[in-house]
DNA sequence: ACAAATAGTTAGCTTTGCTAACTAACATAG
DNA sequence: CTATGTTAGTTAGCAAAGCTAACTATTTGT
């Protein structure tokens, strides 16, 4: 995105206009590069982030790992279906209801998600790493009300 | 994504590792809620930033739109032929070097940003005018923060 | 027992990433 | 001045992930 200031129509520094849209910036230019470094785990940010879930929330069914995830059932389905496919966790029929499918990480999808999620931010952590403890300290602070925001 | 301290081997609060892992998981979740927020302007994320990037900063060349906004230039490309084909810029070749295309903003373009931008970050605009001017400040302390871990 | 609701899947479309291969224009070495 | 290499952008084709609509199979409830 730009700077601010620039627009006649900028919002004022500081006010709730100027928060959201430069946190709207930034967060579409952290994503992108985060994207990135997700492809050294060989999976995708989307099926990282479900198997998280998974891994440490415990088994789910699909559409509560949809709820958690934010997408569709539909789009959660399919990523379940890859990450089966890769064997990373499997679908268990519920014997109560036959019209749930609990899905829960297979050994291989813990394995995978713990090396792989330090992969995945370790160039983000480095950078991390060389702030200074007060930066750190700030990003820390902000985490909760970001996740506030996106409607946790 | 899910709460830390469940795995054995969740980082340590507020190391390099914890505040990255965690940021990357806010990332994911703000991004997805705002990604639907777009919807309402008619253009996606992509295109609208790429605008802005036009409006904010004047006319650029592909390649450094696309550098802008870190995708490769057959992306931007791809995505400045959707913005022209609804006439938000136009191409303009460059008189001096005849490989060269530059993109402005029509008027149209202009006006569609400050509309839609506006837009786009109202429902986010008024949960961040329901924080506490503390909370805010938090936010916006951190978003510099946030731009240089995406490598700006 | 039949209608309505619920959980998932399948099919099909769109957008946006990417790489590879191409064209056109410029720059430079010989 | 040509030949070679470099640079800017486009085109083509692939994959992932988002969506809705329509379907199946259950369960619930009247």
């Amino acid at each position: 995105m730009a700077s601010r200031q620039v627009s006649s129509r900028a919002p004022r520094a500081g006010s709730a206009d100027d928060v959201a849209d430069r946190l709207h910036s930034a967060a579409i230019h952290l994503l992108r590069r985060l994207r990135r470094e997700d492809d050294a785990s060989g999976q995708s940010a989307p099926r990282l982030s479900a198997l998280s879930v998974l891994v440490f929330g415990g088994p789910q069914t699909i559409g509560a790992l949809a709820a958690a995830e934010q997408v569709r059932v539909p789009t959660m389905s399919r990523v379940v279906s890859a990450l089966e496919a890769d064997g990373l966790l499997r679908r268990v029929p519920d014997p109560s209801d036959r019209r749930v499918v609990r899905v829960e990480a297979t050994a291989a999808g813990h394995t995978l998600l713990h090396a792989g999620r330090r992969r995945r931010v370790a160039t983000l952590s480095a950078d991390v790493a060389r702030m200074s403890a007060k930066e750190r300290r700030m990003i820390l602070d902000a985490i909760p009300l970001l996740e506030k925001l996106a409607g946790r």
